[in-house]
RNA sequence: GCGAGGGUAGCCGAGUUGGCCAAAGGCGCGGGACUUAAGAUCCCGUACUUAGUGUUUCGUGGGUUCGAAUCCCAUCCCUCGCACCA
């Protein structure tokens, strides 16, 4: 309906047929950009657009400034994305077929999407599913949006070629000294594999803001065995009093090392993934242990053994040391339970034991008293446990406590030492004892997308990438000060973001796609590891696209000779079999487009990305070929959410967001890549509202028809001031345009252009301008301008104005200094001040003006003026200068104190202005000027308008208006 | 908590080497023109006041300065990142 596409089709087919896409190494300067490549987990939405279409208008405007540009695409597929989509299609699929009218679960969401009904069947293997999204992001995403992208080097992460490229470079990073190896705790699903926990939640369908926390165990012996506490507060073990069991809970005995513990069954598993040889051995019901006494570790005192409902079995290991004194539900629960007559009846736990369990003071703080946890909830209200408040108590005690707490003298050899340091400290001696140890589990349940619960699993020979290495940080910090980082804020902190990347675990086991890690088979490389160093490769790409190099060629030899100059060509050759001309000819290629010149990405890629992304090619890149640009993009947001105000993330997993190829078809391409360039800052989220990127395909198609409108009324009259003006202006706008670009402020660009440059055509127009070469000098700007943003219909525009070529080909107009006209400019602001006073007071009157009056000043003020002129071009401008130098004049001082008066304001008014600025004000000839505009302000005005001089003889002046009039400001009278 | 950034008129959003800032632009709203008509287009207006002026405004409270949205201090609130999601 919209018929959009008709156009959009055609000049793509025309770009392609020129090949203006295609970069090839010629004499020109080089521009290479990319946006970071998405991941292949499916759909995209209009959210993800927006940084794609800047990449394509930056690498448009480069093109059409003089740069031989490079801007190629990828995908990244690395990981059990597609595995997890193509199970779940083999799931859904026999009953789909049965019933095709059911659109929810992750057919429904493909197919709301356009994935074709025959594909189905395919997309259950991996592979298939990577292919078909690869083709569906160049093909319904970047081609549709017009991208002048090299499609001949489109790369996917899961190609043999690229897989050869990304062992290269781990044993470059191997012989940069940058792999290590060490134990990790990982979150693993036991059938998936390693899985990643995190908002966006690719990996898993639950608990994507769940942390992987650090518990440390306590063991209280109790006879041969041990009950295990898991704690987050090693610190608060003085202030231990008694220990919690939940009665109602089966907990089981587990053999660790020898020793036997006893936890819950859910920790006892959880156990399992974090320490060899658990076998359980027996089981034992909570209520068994109550009015037992265990020994606290360190401390070594006797503990009474009470019932906690509030234990949860799956939360730590189930079993919990009270410290009422720091931990809200400790006190809340030990006041209950002292209460409790069923302690001594139904557990016969002696009175005097219930009474010796007394709150220790441990800790002290500002702002609390002797037992901060007691504060807590009498500040919160809270009167028994289960209160929620709790939750909001805990909090708040554990953070003030760590930040502000100081272990009390009764804490032994930790008394005095701030709460933060006292914490690593005991748990150190505790472990070396032997009476503690470590155990990490997720904060909240986590699910894998297959539907098993996601489990924290230690890994004891992980591969890392040693990011910390401090040689390689220090150089790359030092690189980062001389790229071009956008925004500011990030490279003011990329520094400190490259201080704090530590090690990243860069392999994974299971079930898992991607590059085998060189060292080891086991191990595949992870997803974030295996793109950093990949631009670089989009240059190898094209050939082994093209089969001139296969997979199997790419030897460590080849990469070394092409990307770093190690060896010689000849040598490349025999070793791989790959000619040498074409071996120099890599060899060429890179040489001429590395290093990169702009990465654009989103935000999220600030603190994993893109310091990864600078610190493999500081590693592994001789220094000419660090890169030189980094841009980040902000969001497109869903609807806010009325009750947090906060927009909703648009997921690509979750589905529900606007499909691109339906917002293509609504709005327009062009439509929608004006909204993304000028909706605004880059810097910033920006929330969905269709009306808005209405409003700007609305803003497109008057442009589109105003230039029909320019072209019907071009004629063959001769160019007078209003000329020119715009060709002063357009000029000026040129120069806003290039300077804004040169800080890739594209936003700048499309306000010109969109905005600026049409008010001021249509002025233009208003005021009777239609000189067809200034018309057409016009649209050839104008359309140049609106190119990068707006590609299709510039070159439509472009053509309907009877250009040649294709504006996609031409250049961007230079700056032109001798085309601006200061006395153009000044005498239409002065008319337009005219008007707008005019208005002002019509408004404020309320009259039915008959006529309107202009007086220009007298010839005597004029000559004031040209005195403030001379003054201050000698840089003398002040009052008492001024006035003494009129007064000299004798012609002047006939006018008496009127002349002290009006250089008092000149000289104010002035005194800061410039030379260029004042100059027309001085010397334009008013009564001229506002005449030839006479009638045209009749016009505007609705009334007839007459222009005065104020020295005529006879002047008509009832209301004596015109001695306030002054140069630059005519006087107004309105009857 | 640590790190980064931000609070501007009905809304979005420019503006921060202090002055020309009542503060761009867009949207919305009001009025007008055109029109059979219009959700289309164009023009004007949109803090309060006013013959083109003046007054009070840029989270809040202080301060520096001849002069502050722009600098300093304090304070409240908000957003983002904090690790294996490109």
């Amino acid at each position: 309906m919209s018929g959009y596409g008709d156009i959009e089709r055609k000049w793509q087919q025309r770009w392609s047929e020129k090949g203006l896409n295609e970069a090839n190494r010629d004499d020109r300067p080089k521009f290479m950009l990319i946006f970071a490549y998405p991941g292949v987990t499916g759909y995209l939405h209009v959210g993800h657009m927006r940084g794609f279409s800047y990449v394509d208008a930056i690498g448009r405007y480069k093109r059409m400034t003089g740069y031989n540009v490079m801007f190629p695409v990828g995908a990244h597929a690395t990981g059990n994305g597609s595995i997890s989509l193509a199970n779940k299609i083999r799931k859904e699929l026999p009953e789909w077929k049965k019933d095709k009218s059911k659109d929810d679960g992750t057919i429904g969401y493909l197919l709301r999407n356009g994935c074709p009904e025959e594909k189905l069947e395919s997309l259950t293997e991996p592979m298939n599913v990577v292919n078909f999204f690869c083709d569906v992001y160049v093909n319904e995403y970047w081609k549709r949006f017009g991208f002048l992208a090299d499609w001949r080097r489109f790369t996917c992460t899961l190609y043999p070629d690229y897989a050869k490229f990304i062992q290269w470079q781990f044993r470059k990073l191997r012989q940069a000294d940058m792999l290590i190896q060490k134990p990790y705790f990982a979150p693993a699903c036991p059938n998936c594999g390693p899985v990643a926990v995190d908002a966006s939640e690719t990996d898993i369908s639950k608990g994507g803001n769940a942390e992987n926390q650090e518990y440390t165990l306590l063991k209280f012996k109790h006879g041969d065995e041990y009950l295990v506490a898991a704690t987050l507060r090693p610190e608060t073990l003085y202030g231990q009093v008694c220990f919690w069991v939940n009665p109602e809970v089966e907990y089981v005995k587990i053999k660790v090392n020898g020793e036997t513990w006893i936890v819950s069954p859910q920790a006892a598993q959880k156990l399992g993934y974090q320490k060899d040889g658990i076998e359980t051995v027996g089981k034992i019901p909570g209520r068994e242990m109550i009015g037992w006494k265990c020994t606290a570790p360190m401390i070594h005192r006797d503990l009474p053994v009470f019932p906690a409902k509030f234990c949860d079995p799956d939360v730590g290991t189930g079993l919990v040391t009270s410290v009422p004194s720091d931990a809200p539900d400790d006190w809340i629960s030990l006041e209950a339970v002292k209460k409790d007559p069923t302690l001594v009846a139904e557990y016969g736990i002696p009175q005097d034991v219930i009474d010796s369990a007394v709150p220790i003071s441990i800790i002290s703080m500002e702002g609390y008293g002797d037992f901060p946890a007691k504060d807590a909830i009498d500040r919160l209200g809270i009167k028994e446990p289960g209160d929620p408040l709790l939750v909001e108590a805990k909090k708040q005690v554990y953070k003030d406590g760590y930040h502000l707490g100081r272990m009390k003298d009764n804490c032994g050899p930790y008394a005095g030492m701030p709460v933060d340091r006292a914490k690593d400290a005991m748990k150190d001696a505790l472990l070396k004892a032997g009476e503690a140890d470590v155990f990490h589990d997720l904060t909240e349940e986590v699910v894998c997308r297959c539907g098993q619960r996601v489990y924290i699993r230690r890994i004891d020979d992980q591969w890392f990438i040693n990011y910390a290495n401090p040689e390689v940080t220090e150089r790359t910090k030092e690189h980062c000060k001389t790229m071009d980082i956008q925004p500011a804020e990030y490279y003011n902190n990329v520094h400190g973001v490259l201080d704090w990347f530590r090690e990243r675990a860069c392999v994974r086991l299971g079930n898992w796609l991607g590059t085998k890690f060189p060292y080891d088979d086991k191990w595949i490389i992870e997803a974030i590891s295996d793109s950093t160093l990949y631009p670089i490769y989009y240059i190898i790409s094209k050939y082994t696209n093209d089969g001139e190099i296969t997979a199997d060629q790419l030897k460590d030899s080849f990469f070394d000779y092409v990307f770093l100059g190690k060896g010689d060509a000849a040598s490349v050759s025999a070793d791989t079999g790959i000619k040498t001309e074409l071996v120099e000819q890599v060899r060429k290629d890179v040489e001429y487009w590395y290093p990169l010149d702009l990465n654009l990405g989103g935000k999220e890629h600030m603190t994993v990305h893109f310091p990864a992304f600078l610190m493999n090619h500081t590693a592994i890149l001789p220094k000419e070929m660090w890169p030189r640009g980094i841009m980040v993009n902000w969001y497109i947001t869903g609807k806010k959410n009325a009750a947090t105000g906060k927009g909703d993330k648009i997921s690509k997993s979750k589905g529900g967001a606007q499909p691109i190829p339906g917002a293509a078809e609504k709005f327009g391409v062009d439509g929608l890549r004006l909204y993304y360039a000028h909706i605004a800052s880059p810097f910033a989220d920006v929330e969905w509202v269709e009306e808005t990127v209405y409003s700007y395909r609305q803003k497109l198609d008057r442009i589109i028809s105003f230039v029909g409108e320019l072209n019907s009324i071009a004629a063959d009259v001769p160019a007078g001031e209003i000329d020119k003006w715009i060709i002063s202006r357009m000029n000026g706008h040129v120069k806003v345009i290039r300077d804004a670009m040169d800080k890739l402020d594209l936003r700048q660009l499309a306000t010109t252009t969109y905005f600026d440059m049409v008010n001021d055509i249509r002025w233009y127009v208003r005021r009777g301008g239609k000189n067809r070469e200034t018309v057409k000098a016009v649209l050839r700007t104008w359309i140049n301008a609106m190119m990068p943003v707006t590609p299709h219909t510039a070159e439509e525009l472009w053509e309907q104005s009877g250009f040649d070529g294709m504006v996609s080909e031409a250049q961007f107009p230079e700056y032109d200094e001798s085309k601006f006209s200061a006395d153009a400019e000044y005498g239409e602001d002065l008319i337009r001040n005219i008007m707008a006073d005019s208005a002002q007071i019509i408004k404020v009157t309320g009259m039915q003006p008959s006529r309107v009056i202009l007086y220009t000043a007298s010839a005597w003020k004029r000559k004031v003026m040209d005195n403030a002129l001379e003054l201050l071009r000698e840089g003398k401008l002040d009052i008492p200068g001024l006035t003494k130098r009129c007064m000299a004049d004798e012609d002047l001082r006939r006018n008496g104190k009127a002349v002290s008066d009006l250089a008092k304001k000149i000289a104010a008014d002035y005194i800061r202005s410039t030379p260029e600025k004042m100059r027309p004000v001085a010397e334009t000839d008013e009564v001229s000027l506002l005449s030839s505009a006479a009638a045209f302000m009749s016009e505007e005005i609705g009334s007839p308008v007459e222009v005065m001089d104020s020295d005529a003889e006879g002047l008509y002046d009832p209301k004596g208006k015109s001695k306030a009039a002054v140069p630059g400001r005519p006087a107004i009278l309105i009857e």
